[in-house]
Order: structure tokens, then sequence, then C-alpha cells
DNA sequence: GTTTGACCCTCCCATAGCCGGAGGGTGCAG
DNA sequence: CTGCACCCTCCGGCTATGGGAGGGTCAAAC
């Protein structure tokens, strides 16, 4: 037999607002002990102080109610434990992209921003391996880890030595997830392989910069090739390619990682006056 | 002379959605260049796809569109960088915070939870060299390392060998920001010092457990014991006391960290059964 | 010249996770 | 009996969008 305490002394035990506390009851996430039946009083226990307590550190990791519900509302304890663990590992994830980013802000400060140079390019059809997949943004860094492992293998097994590169539907940037084809450029006469495609990406214009830098600053030369392109050039539809001169396999420091953005473009505009 | 693209290219080149732009533009974050005043159709400048690329960076480091707004709003570089990098420390003084949580939600999940042990305790009026402050719970950490800092200074000036402590009214934990005292007994005849205010705080009875273990975990010897007081003791007003037995001074460990719970009762319970 | 289809507009509604307030009932103490 | 602290429900508001209705606009194709 435990106590029971009312709605306002609960809520400074655990230090959940009383809103808040409504709100849990109403969306079932956190019913009181008992509700006297006349007045309509909530009454919790002080058995569930714990439970609150977990849903109070959860959501000061701004865990959402969903995710809180699922861990706290699990059958039994290793359950609840594994539930628990998945949302700790995504949101360290979570974590380790954000910090990314804010370093990357954080050296955009120091850096002066470095003129864009703009080349434009007729790149042919051309015959490559290709991983093609529906993928999420946020799944984007794991995504490439796997693509490119399988395809540095067959690179490696052929003695292939063309620059590995990556092709990036409209949906993908629009909609956080979209089509992404990583793609090993080949000879026309290769040989299909397992775990990949052999396909033929089409010929085209292109307006190209090369990024010097990590990955995570890559918006920035997206926004400035975006920009040129779309005062002097005609933009053209089709996915954008990017091409890793180098990558993670070639230099170790991120910093000298060295990516060509490649923007579909109709045609090479005409030098301006 | 900069070109200009529609809200669909515009959209495309920053990858921030149509509804987006409306949105930006009805609040006046991000105004277009131009609206036709016969469709209202809106046209960007390609000039501004760079301060829609800032923004979406920050957006997408969940910064409030308010802090977006003072960073791009600023009125030239140095001011727009000073901001940007007072946001972004802020920033990461919060992730920090988040890792130590994730870090103690996970230890939680292998460190089997202790049975609490709780101690009751009539703690007499005292004086106190005193730091008084209004603390935001975010700003616990810096405040805590001025406060005791300087009293630290003061106790070995004075060869003052007591246990420092620190006093949290309720509001701090209900609103996220109240009257925090950090405090070092000292005999009732003690020269005032600069810096410090001399105080005398009041007799009453505690209920006291003693939390082994850094910080971040400490909601969850703080649940455990307000279970334990709203079970077993009345609650009496005035604020949360901590004694810190072993502190970053002490021991280099946080988890060696030791720390006495003192949650205010009326009165010694009479041992239940 | 018109028709298609892609684009654009403005409104309103919905979402999460609450906070604040209005308007009213409840419970205990003086 | 009055005061006061507490509790209730409901309603609206907040942020930062997304979704959709209902309707105008623009280009090219027929």
């Amino acid at each position: 037999m435990t106590a029971s305490v009312t709605i306002g002394e609960f809520s400074r035990l655990t230090h959940l607002s009383v809103k808040t506390l409504h709100h849990y009851h109403d969306i079932g996430l956190l019913t009181p002990a008992s509700i006297d039946p006349s007045s309509g009083y909530r009454r919790y226990g002080t058995d569930q102080v714990g439970v609150a307590q977990l849903i109070r550190r959860l959501r000061d990791l701004q865990m959402p109610l969903a995710q809180v519900r699922s861990v706290v509302e699990a059958p039994d304890v290793v359950t609840r434990d594994r539930e628990l663990r998945t949302h700790l590992d995504q949101m360290e994830r979570e974590l380790v992209r954000t910090q990314d980013v804010v370093a990357s802000l954080r050296s955009m400060l120091t850096l002066p921003l470095t003129p864009l140079s703009v080349e434009y390019r007729f790149i042919p059809a051309f015959r490559a391996y290709c991983v093609v997949d529906q993928v999420d943004r946020a799944d984007i860094g794991p995504w490439c880890g796997t693509a490119f492992g399988r395809l540095n293998d067959i690179a490696a097994r052929h003695g292939i030595t063309a620059t590995a590169g990556a092709t990036y539907s409209d949906e993908f940037f629009a909609d956080d997830s979209g089509q992404v084809i990583a793609f090993l450029p080949v000879a026309p006469d290769q040989p299909a392989e397992d775990g990949v495609e052999l396909l033929d990406l089409p010929a085209g214009f292109f307006a190209i910069t090369v990024h010097t830098g990590p990955f995570t600053d890559f918006d920035r030369s997206y926004g400035s090739l975006g920009g040129h392109v779309a005062e002097y050039c005609e933009v053209a539809p089709g996915p954008i390619r990017e091409l890793y001169l180098a990558g993670p396999g070639d230099v170790p420091d991120p910093a000298d990682f060295r990516t060509e953005i490649c923007w579909p473009i109709q045609r090479i505009p005409a030098p301006k006056g």
C-alpha cells in the first residue's frame, strides 16, 4: 500500500508542471493512481514518482512523447532497456551530427570565404557499376559507407582506377529522401558483378565546382554553386552529381577531402560582357 | 544587377520548401527581392541564396527563428559573427549537457539501482558566507563554478574546513529558474567579506540521502528521495539543500563525487510497522 | 487562339508539447 | 461565513512548419 498525493504535491516531487501532468493524463502516458469521482481530483501514487522522473529525463533530451511512451510502456525491463538503448544510440548519432554542423559553421567564421570558381563541362554518357537506393538524408553517411565499400572492393579486384561518384535526385534534397546512385565508371564491355547494377549514366552539360573540406560544409558550396548557376546558366532537370576526387579512402584528414559538385545545366552559357 | 528567380527555383536552390519560404516572408525573415503587383508572384534574387542557406543551416541546428533572425539581421559582419559565435557556444554547452544526460541514462541501464538509504536529521541554524542569485537551470554549471570558486578562495584564506553546500528554491526546479544560494558555513562571529553575503540559514528537519556519482544523475536520487519523502514524511516548505561532501575540488573522477541531498520535512516520522 | 499543365497565390486546418488564463468547484482554517 | 489555496475543464496561443482547398497565371503546344 503506497501513499497517494495530490497533483500539486506530485508536481513538486517530480518537477513536472501541473499542466504537463494534465497533458500526460490526457494522452494516457501517465495516468493518476485514482480520480475522485465527485470532484475529479487526481491522486498520484508515490510509486509513480520513478516513472515520472524517467519521463522527465527523456523529455529533457527532447525525446518525442511517442518514443517516451514506447520506453515507459515496455512490458518488461529487458524490452524497456532495449528500447531505451536504441533511442540513446539514435540521439548520440544526432548529437555527433549537430556537433559537426556547429564546427563547420564555426570554421566558416574563421575561414574567409574563398571565391567560387566554376567550370563548365560536357560529360559524355558512360557506363558504371552502380548501387541504387532510396535513401533518407539522415542515413546518407552509413549508406555511402556500404555502397562505396562494395564499389571499392570491386575496383580493387578489377584494377579500376576511375574516380567514383554519386548522383542525388532532387527529391533527396527537397523531401529529405530520394534516389541516390553511387557509381564507379567502367569500360563499356565490363562484365556484370553481384550486388551492383551496370548502368549507363546520361551525358549532359554541368556547372562544376570543387569543394575542399569535410562533407559537413557541403551546403555552403552547394549554395554558392546554386547561386552561380541561377545567375548565369539555365538549370537542366536531373540529379546533381558528386565526384569524389579525394575522399575518406584516399586522405586521412576530412579537411583535405576534394569533391567535384556537378550541377546539370542546359548549355554552356555565353560569357557576359 | 543580379538575376531573379521564382519561388520554386529558389526553393530548389536553397532546399527550403515553398511553404517555408512563404512563412519566412510572412514573418519578415527573408523577404523576396520583388513581388509582382498584379499576380502577387514572389521573385528572389540569386544573391539571397547565401542568406537562405545560412538560415537553413541554423534551422538544421534547431536554432529558433528568433535567434536566426538576430544572426541574419545583424547590421554588419562583425556583429553577425559575434551573434553567431554566441549562439554556437550556447549550443555546444547544450550539446555537452545532453551528452552527459545520455551517458547517465545509459549508465542507469548497466548499473543496478542501489537501494535508497534515507536518514533523518535536525539541522540547527548556522551562519554562512553565501553567494545568492537568480539562476537559470541551464546556467547552473558555470554559476556553481564561479560561486564555489569564490567561496573556496575565502575558505583557503580563512582556513575554513567546513563542507560547502547550496540551497535550491522550488522555482528553480519548477520554472527552470529560481533562487540558488551557494553557502560555506562559518562561525557566528566571522567577519564580512567582499563579494559574498553573510547569512543565517534556518534550522529544520531534513530527510537526507547521499548521492554518489556525477551531478548528471542527480535527478535519479532526487526522484527516489522525493518518493520516499512523499511516502513516509510530511513535506515542509523551503528550498532543498545539497552538501558537497566530495566534489570537483576534492576528487578527480565524477563517479566518486558524494553529495548529501537534504529534503525539508516537518518532523521526523514515526517508524512504520 | 485556346487549351493543357505546371506553377503560383491566399486561406484555413493540423501537428507536438506544452503555457496561460477564464470561469467555476472543493476543502480546510480562522 | 469568509477567505484562500488548491483543483477542475475548456479555450486559445505559441513555434515551425505541412497539407490541402479553391482559384489565378504563365508558358508552350496544338
